[in-house]
DNA sequence: CTTGACTTACGAATGTCTTCGTAATATACT
DNA sequence: AGTATATTACGAAGACATTCGTAAGTCAAG
């Protein structure tokens, strides 16, 4: 019943905007990413389209301006995106790609003890 | 002087490739990604002199077969996939990133207390 | 009802990625 | 040397992504 397409770059960065926004019009799409983005609206429709084309996103008719929301939701999309990036750069070691994510300054001790907490409950509860 | 561009699915498979083997022919990513993926030699040979073009691999042309490594690291392209996807689908949040990464049954216990440690030298040292 | 503003639909141009066939070149073998 | 084999170089086709101009349709206000 499922299996939606890896939405391509442009893809990605309109569904960020449903998935923080919820459902969205055309122009409320395009004024979220057409000012900074510089692209035209006419593009972001195109995108929409063809993105409900694929399944991406569904498509409510009833009024005017069309409402567009996710299909796919944030959820499966961190999944797949976490997965590959695993298996085509960190060859598969989690334990690598959760120290990269964490190597850095600008992660503060704030973080790093609330990431911990959040493990001690993992470790908790795969008994 | 550098700033290399971001490697297209195809290239990061042939990197993948030369970061776990080091400098290789052609024949030599062949033979590891050819059977697996289907692809012809040619393809390979062609991909990897775009990426020469493009700065992604340097070329060694002494020897009659030319030996290619990998010019981007694998760790400036973790760095670099890390941030794109914590902004593209995490919304710039590590925690949930994290979470997303550990919340998985495969994760062994053995794993979680290893990134506990891991983080705890973290903490540490950040003071 | 007509005009103006907004929206959707369509088609096309452009660029990039992926793929491979074929030709040219170098090496090795007999 | 002459032939077979492996390698590189070149060019082009096909797929997809991105972009936008223009046409066609819809609605509201005068």
């Amino acid at each position: 019943m499922k299996e939606l397409p890896k939405p391509s770059e442009g893809e990605l960065r309109i569904l960020q905007v449903l998935w923080n926004r919820g459902p969205s019009t055309v122009r409320d799409v395009f004024e979220r990413l057409g000012q900074t983005t510089g692209v035209g609206y006419t593009t972001i429709l195109k995108l929409l389209q063809i993105m409900h084309e694929k399944g991406l996103v569904a498509r409510d008719e009833s009024a005017r301006s069309h409402i567009y929301s996710a299909r796919l939701s944030r959820e499966e999309e961190q999944e797949r995106s976490v997965e590959n990036l695993l298996q085509t750069v960190f060859n598969g070691s989690k334990k690598q790609l959760v120290l990269q994510i964490l190597a850095d300054e600008k992660v503060s001790k704030k973080e790093l003890t609330e990431i911990q907490s959040l493990i001690s409950e993992l470790v908790a509860d795969s008994r």
